[in-house]
DNA sequence: CTCTTGTCGAACACCACTGTTCGAGTTACG
DNA sequence: CGTAACTCGAACAGTGGTGTTCGACAAGAG
């Protein structure tokens, strides 16, 4: 059929995404020249792959979010909701950390709302949960769900830039974010765990 | 004296100031052609009085600082610490938002540490009263009051990001903020208020 | 083995920006 | 009023990227 890719050609596709990830997550402003060459593929080559520069990053987004969720799928979300946050946090924290400097990539590369819309179904996730935990009474319901992920998310990206400035280990990161989102997320009157 | 300039390269000087204060809030990557018209003056007037872009941003972030220190040595920091941070992140809140592009636009534009340099005196202010608010036992000591500080910057800078999306009104934000805050730095076993 | 598909480097056009130079004109200041 | 300080537009050089074109060449598919 003639869809088919040539086999050497999606060998370098792969190569080109993989690089592409690689750069990108070192420095969100990497040139086309840069990834072709750590791909080790001629610039001529990754532009017949793909047709911009924004076409990569797009790509590039998109396998990390997809990547990504075959991780946060598997985290069990039932029981106490606020060990299943705890849970959730710890894998999304992984992510987060290892894909902060992708998501500026994409943040100033793609149309404003890209990177929300491919974050429909993580973000789905915690709403999903932040609800249920509203409704067994052990997550604050005085203000917005939409507010309440915003700041796990700020929380988790501040984390991000700590770590990358120095202040903070990698290994305290997952600890410090838990603690603090539990306590930010406890109803008033309640008592923090 | 040899040194004073004349008064219209002063006014001059202080239109610029203006003008990039102004572009670079609405638009972090502006550049010096759009600054100068919008300060009704020629580009090369403007590289007359400032050696480079970097150093306008620079002048204009300082300037920034200030004014922002002026507003906020202004708040009452005595009394019940939980309703000092109330009282302090509303001021903070007041200009976080007004000047969130600027602070962009210094980020990626001045040497890495200066951001953080000049937020000294403001961020002194914000440790000084958590380490009070924890001696008195109201706010948490599990967490590293560095921690406690990045948190507080995240979620503010956050809400500004939710505003300019159009999903937050700047009314509520405050309020949202404090809230939010003020569970997240409740120590443990306690109740949020 | 043949032919299509893909690859490569070098060169090119293009763009938007920064920072500089020039010379002529204008404005404050003493 | 005279001079030094300042301003202006236009034009220039330099930089660093994006995306395209060319022609020679290699490699996979049938």
């Amino acid at each position: 059929m003639g869809v088919t890719k040539r086999a050497d050609a999606q060998r370098n596709i792969a190569a080109i995404l993989a690089a592409a990830t690689e750069c990108l997550s070192r420095n969100p402003a990497a040139s086309t020249s840069e990834i072709a060459k750590e791909a080790g593929v001629g610039r001529v080559t990754l532009y017949g792959h793909f047709p911009s520069r924004a076409e990569l990053v797009d790509a590039v987004f998109v396998h990390a979010i997809e990547v990504g969720e075959q991780s946060l799928s598997q985290v069990g979300l039932t029981g106490d909701p606020r060990e299943a946050l705890a849970r959730l946090v710890e894998s999304s924290w992984h992510l987060v950390d290892r894909y902060a400097a992708l998501l500026v990539a994409a943040l100033d590369t793609l149309p404003p709302g890209r990177v929300r819309e491919l974050h429909a179904d993580p973000m789905a996730r915690v709403e999903k949960l932040l609800e249920r935990g509203r409704s067994e009474g052990v997550f604050r319901s005085d203000l917005p769900v939409s507010w309440l992920v915003s700041v796990m998310h700020n929380v988790m990206h501040g984390a991000a830039g700590e770590i990358q400035a120095g202040r903070l280990s990698s290994g305290e990161a997952a600890g410090y974010i838990t603690a603090t989102l539990l306590a930010a997320f406890t109803p008033p009157g309640e008592r923090v765990t």
